[in-house]
DNA sequence: TTGTAGGCGTTATCAG
DNA sequence: CTGATAACGCCTACAA
């Protein structure tokens, strides 16, 4: 019977680490460095002697101490803005997919729009050395950022195009993608609609009101947006616009909403009241969540792609896209998606 | 002028820590660790002056370091199947509220079903000496986390109430709340149903069925259920299995889905083929998604609380639930949310 | 090709 | 109450 990895478990009650190795497999601890992160430099028959030993041994490296001796981290800090919403979760799915490739994990934070939590997050990052922090930001200026810049943390800002100053981001043209389900009503032959929108403080809305309201300004004197304005996006606050959508119904024949949840709101609302979409009202949607196409009528959309997103920014933050690196920011284009949901008006 | 934090930062190339703090505070470092880590133990006069000096030159601690030496991590590990599934998302924001409060942020890995990458994420988070793993395992019972559990490594299972073995795991009751489904369909007077399920080899797809398919076996001679398998629990699958369910209507007056997404795609299958619900069909879902209250009709579902679930486990992992820590595994209960998408069975 | 030695930033121990 | 010192596990010069 040989020394086992139970036996040399059960004879040091400390953990496993690379001395052991070492010692078990009778060179030194810096050989066992070297088969691990340069194995070109070692001979063969030691390489495998080596690799034998920390496989039977079942051996994993501590990463706080390679953090340590090499001064940087191994990990992607990202912080998002609700964890709980699909969009964000494909993106946290994109942003791993490239960061696992590398052997670095995501560390994930969901600030839920606190300022404060967001402050929090940042620093607990920080402090865990994380090699870069995509984040999505709950403003876009605050000194919690600033700091982090000045201590020389990477930052990556997400679905905020912004070509403010210098810092880096990848995002959505969401002007352009609100212009394009402006245009798309129009040339239905919408040219009174309503504009369900969230909150003006978050800069996704923002842009899509400048990019819808914008269309229609320049539609022509008969064209003309109401706006009406919600506290959050959700399906529950879909339904609770319906009723300022009733007061201007039936003089608009459509209805744009910030994004699918406002719409399958509206839509749920607009059925309980007797109104059909889409013979009595048009709808379109933002973001083609994945319960777009499967409803009644299937929703016509604007499709933005979370999971490329989380992609680019990582591949951004990880250096692996130099000719990215210079050119901030990177901005992604959004896809008319046509269903159901939009009928030409009746004249 | 004093010197200030730039003038520090400019000074030296290195990044700040705590020997450059107690410097600037006259102290040594020993001092510095003590104010940050038994405050208690040292004057007030010394502690408003380091803390004074750390403010001003915005340090932030090295956790490599802390944990290095600490010779444990700072951070939950976290595995699931689908971070871009809201159930998964909701998961995810009880375990971080949980872990942050602890002041350890969590680090999300989704194995997207696949073993390989659970094994992968696994030893990458051991690696980094997460203090635990939270985990939906994809099996239950593979080498990998034998090894992990070998190693010493804290596991939660999640969503995965099985008894087995001495496990930990936080989950919900999915027998219970399929039959309570079953029992609520009974009630109204459904005797021949549906059954649109996931693939067996998850777990709480087997559960589920357990629970629905044991109702209606003890419901009497002419109760009847026919099982549909989907390869996945999504809405196109959902539409997918309204063939196979065409064929046996009208004979079934009510579908049971194993989860939400599914009977969204039934929904849409079915008004596709100009079949009424609950006129002509009555549906029930699972999960109580986001969208379930907002659709055409309301949807019935069984409510089971993700948030609550990551939570709970996060609290046995961290060890803020003493009562819980022998008592495994953790069981949750569903709740039968009641809404429109049920009628009695016509006579 | 392999071994020896020093230090990354932090915390705990122990002496003052 | 404060300060000097050693150690955590690993990597990288440098020496052999």
């Amino acid at each position: 019977m040989e020394p086992s990895q139970s036996m040399f478990a059960a004879a040091s009650g400390k953990r496993l680490n690379s001395r052991a190795i070492a010692a078990a497999a009778g060179v030194s601890q810096a050989t066992v460095s070297n088969v691990l992160n340069h194995p070109d430099v070692v001979s063969p028959a030691t390489y495998e002697k080596v690799m034998a030993v920390m496989e039977s041994l079942d051996f994993v490296p501590n990463r706080s101490a390679r953090d340590l001796r090499a001064g940087g981290g191994s990990a992607l800090g990202l912080i998002v803005l609700d964890i709980s919403n699909p969009f964000w979760g494909e993106l946290v799915r994109g942003a791993e997919e490239v960061a696992a490739a590398k052997g670095q994990p995501v560390i994930v934070c969901s600030s839920e729009q606190s300022a404060q939590k967001e402050e929090q997050f940042l620093r607990l990052l920080e402090s865990h050395q994380v090699s870069a922090v995509l984040i999505a930001p709950v403003a876009p200026d605050s000194p919690a950022l600033r700091g982090a810049r000045r201590r020389g943390t990477r930052l990556v800002f997400l679905d905020h195009a912004d070509t403010a100053e210098d810092v880096i981001s990848v995002g959505v043209d969401d002007v352009k993608g609100a212009r394009m389900a402006a245009e798309h009503l129009l040339s239905e032959g919408h040219r009174q609609v309503a504009f369900v929108n969230g909150p003006r403080s978050i800069s996704a809305c923002r842009d899509r009101a400048r990019g819808f309201l914008g269309a229609y300004t320049g539609a022509g004197p008969d064209a003309r947006v109401t706006e009406i304005s919600v506290p959050a996006m959700t399906g529950r606050e879909g339904m609770a616009a319906v009723e300022a959508l009733l007061e201007v119904t039936p003089a608009v024949s459509a209805v744009f909403c910030a994004n699918d949840m406002l719409a399958l709101g509206v839509l749920r609302g607009l059925s309980r009241r007797g109104v059909k979409v889409p013979e009595q009202v048009s709808l379109v949607g933002y973001d083609d969540s994945e319960f777009a196409e499967v409803l009644s009528p299937a929703l016509t959309t604007v499709r933005i792609d979370p999971f490329e997103i989380g992609r680019r920014a990582a591949r951004v933050a990880l250096d692996l896209s130099p000719e990215e690196a210079g050119a901030s920011p990177v901005v992604l284009e959004p896809h008319l998606i046509v269903r159901e949901s939009v009928l030409p008006r009746q004249a």
